[in-house]
DNA sequence: AGCACGCCGACT
DNA sequence: GTCGGCGTGCTC
């Protein structure tokens, strides 16, 4: 008998091993086995069993032995090697990887071996009727509508509309309740660690203090191991996690709800495996008869569409939000500075009155790239080859170059090192230049900054800083849009988007939805009477910006549902960004012909299904002289089926070692 | 990813 | 003369 094995490596292939006679009864696929692997010993998962003949071993100089099973029985409920091909063909991901990813990155650790000697406990858990009893309005409508399809062994889907204000930690208590009353486990997910508090609050008050269970990056490998083999027994029932939550080995998973779905974190592309935790959790509830609950105040475009089109049951108030909010849009083409005149009026009147202000940019840091004047060079990492922004180092508040890929540091330089320009013209406005401004502006104001880099350097540090603002002294937040996320405040007189057009001009097919989304957010944040929404932008007649009067979350999303079904853009399409670089043009535009015929393009890919189609190249080799060429080509496969097809069509293209490829199924980061 | 091989710079 | 840098290549 022959194993196919996959390995915790970025690779996609697998490895053909001979099953000694001895393990032949016990091997299935699913199991994980130990084997030699070059000049070490690994731990690899079967992936596929096969009688001697089927397996086609040629070309190998030797097949070694299974050395042994790791695992007695299957681990997962799931079929994870059915998973983990799916996870292949919708995001490219190695099998392997995927399959690391659901043992939480510890293939070769025993921890499965572990739980059965754990004993579960009980949990008290509150009738379900209770916890709706404690609702009203539409929250107890919503809660009662989708509790009836929680626990019932089928798999159902809902996207649920959650306004603000609307407390959703407790439609999301009550619906946990029903999972817990069914027998099942029940899985809260957040989009990163700030977002835990408030629903770790809620869900314990409902479910005792070992519940919820927490997963997130930050645990330490004991607490790790805990949770991973408590949510393996069924000891953990209720499970509050972020993004790799969605691969814990839940024994019965009754509910799934993932709050704030729209956010894009909820795709994982930076670290492989790729995949969305959306499409994953829904995929999983097949093996579960899982509810998945999508819950957003202004769902994704996606979500909607497949709402829509009857996959996923909406639930939603039948009117629209209503705000009391003013909103001002600033055409800054009238004004010079930062800050328009105008705005800085409304921020002291704001003061004087005693409320406080939110501004808000597009991106953490000092400035965004810079560029010579002269020759239009710009600063890159010497390692990463993309355009590096400036940051003002802390404390002594000098200017440094960043790599916001590898987080490299430069020395900050005066002179262009291509034609020894001095003037240089830099885009993009950061929190940290914001800040100075303000602080300029106005220096008897308590101020503060919010950003991804203030929440990275440690969470406690985030947390009060927020405070700080929200229940604090602190009068102004400088902050990214992380910092606008629904929280509602009475004392808040005053949003600003300093720089729209950083949101709305990006060449990223969802800039129009991140942009509206953001100023729903900043808008519905604004409680207090008479306060105000100021956008700044040079593009005043933008779409985005004409629906801003009516603030109409509903109304946006049916006519982005519309351009995007015209420009066969997702929902109704699925994306494949293939880009090439290299120091060479002509091999670059060689291999992309090899791409081209590869993917069969005459017309529609892999001329099966109607409407595939292929874009570019985009950003093809500028006149000017060069020394790097990179450009991308985008495959819009009418289907998940064409888009895998194309996947698989992409694996076995080898690119000569001049050319790098780099292929993004369903891409998020477009910039 | 590991881990080995391999070919050029600073040390006991 | 060796130790060690990380570039390249392979793992059934």
């Amino acid at each position: 008998m022959i194993a196919e094995i996959a390995f915790p490596i970025p690779l996609h292939r697998t490895f053909y091993y001979r099953m000694p006679s001895a393990l032949e009864a016990c091997a299935a696929p699913g199991l994980r086995v130990l084997v030699p692997f070059g000049f070490r010993q690994a731990a690899g998962v079967i992936v596929k069993l096969l009688k001697d003949c089927e397996a086609d071993l040629s070309g190998f100089k030797e097949v070694k032995s299974v050395i042994k099973l790791l695992d007695a029985k299957p681990v997962f409920k799931d079929d994870i090697v059915a998973l983990a091909f799916w996870i292949r063909d919708r995001w490219n991901s190695p099998l392997g990887l995927s399959l690391e990813a659901f043992f939480s990155g510890r293939l070769s650790d025993p921890w499965a071996f572990e739980y059965t000697s754990r004993i579960p406990s009980v949990d008290d858990t509150p009738a379900h009727s209770e916890c709706v009893g404690a609702l009203s309005g539409f929250a107890a409508e919503a809660a009662l509508r989708i509790g009836h399809a929680v626990g019932r062994g089928s798999p159902s889907a809902f996207l649920l509309e959650t306004p603000p204000g609307v407390e959703r930690e407790k439609i999301f208590a009550a619906l946990c309740a029903r999972a817990l009353a069914s027998g099942g486990q029940a899985l809260v997910m957040v989009p990163d660690l700030n977002a835990m508090p408030p629903f770790a609050d809620t869900l314990s008050k409902a479910f005792g203090a070992q519940s919820p269970a927490l997963w997130h990056s930050r645990l330490t490998p004991r607490q790790r191991e805990e949770t991973w083999t408590g949510v393996l027994s069924g000891r953990n029932r209720v499970v509050l996690g972020t993004r790799s939550a969605a691969f814990l080995p839940f024994k019965k998973l009754a509910l799934a709800i993932v709050d704030s779905e729209h956010e894009n974190i909820y795709k994982q592309e930076e670290a492989e495996p790729h995949f969305h935790v959306r499409d994953l959790l829904l995929k999983r509830s097949a093996a579960h008869g899982t509810c998945v609950v999508l819950a957003s105040p202004c769902p994704s475009v996606e979500a909607y569409g497949r709402a829509l089109s009857g996959k996923f049951e909406l639930v939603a108030p039948e009117a629209p939000q209503p705000g009391s909010a003013g909103v001002l849009v600033l055409d800054m083409n009238n004004y010079a500075g930062l800050i328009a005149e105008p705005l800085v009026e409304k921020i002291k009147l704001s003061l004087e009155s005693g409320r406080k202000v939110l501004l808000l940019t597009g991106r953490k840091g000092y400035t965004g790239l810079i560029f010579c004047v002269k020759c239009g060079w710009t600063r890159r990492c010497a390692r990463c080859r993309v355009p590096m922004s400036v940051i003002k180092d802390e404390p002594e508040g000098k200017e440094m170059f960043l790599c916001r890929r590898c987080g490299k540091k430069d020395p900050y330089s005066e002179v262009c090192p291509r034609c020894s320009g001095t003037v240089f013209r830099r885009s993009g406005l950061g929190t940290q230049k914001a800040e100075e401004a303000v602080k300029k502006l106005f220096p008897g104001a308590r101020t503060a900054r919010f950003d991804g880099d203030v929440v990275r350097k440690s969470v406690k540090n985030a947390r009060e800083t927020l405070e700080g603002f929200f229940k604090g002294g602190t009068e102004i937040l400088v902050g990214t849009r992380i910092a606008a996320r629904d929280r509602g405040l009475e004392t808040l007189g005053l949003v600003a988007v300093l720089d729209a057009d950083a949101e709305i001009s990006s060449t990223d097919f969802r800039a129009s939805e991140k942009a509206f989304q953001l100023f729903y957010e900043a808008y519905h944040s604004l409680k207090a009477p008479g306060a105000e929404l100021a956008v700044q932008t040079r593009e005043p007649g933008h779409y985005v910006l004409s629906l801003l009067k009516e603030m109409d979350y509903k109304k946006f999303l049916n006519s982005e549902l519309a351009a995007r079904k015209d420009f066969f853009y997702p929902p109704f399409s699925f994306l494949i960004k293939v880009s090439f670089s290299s120091f060479d043009l002509k091999a670059l535009e060689a291999f992309s012909e090899v791409f081209l015929k590869a993917l069969d393009f005459s017309g529609e890919v892999g001329g099966e299904e109607p409407g595939s189609e292929v874009l570019g190249p985009v950003g093809a080799a500028d006149p000017k002289k060069r020394k790097f060429f990179s450009q991308y080509y985008l495959i819009k496969a009418a289907d998940e089926k064409t888009s895998a097809l194309c996947l698989e069509k992409l694996r076995a293209l080898k690119a000569p070692k001049k050319v790098k490829m780099i292929v993004s199924a369903d891409p998020y980061g477009f910039r």
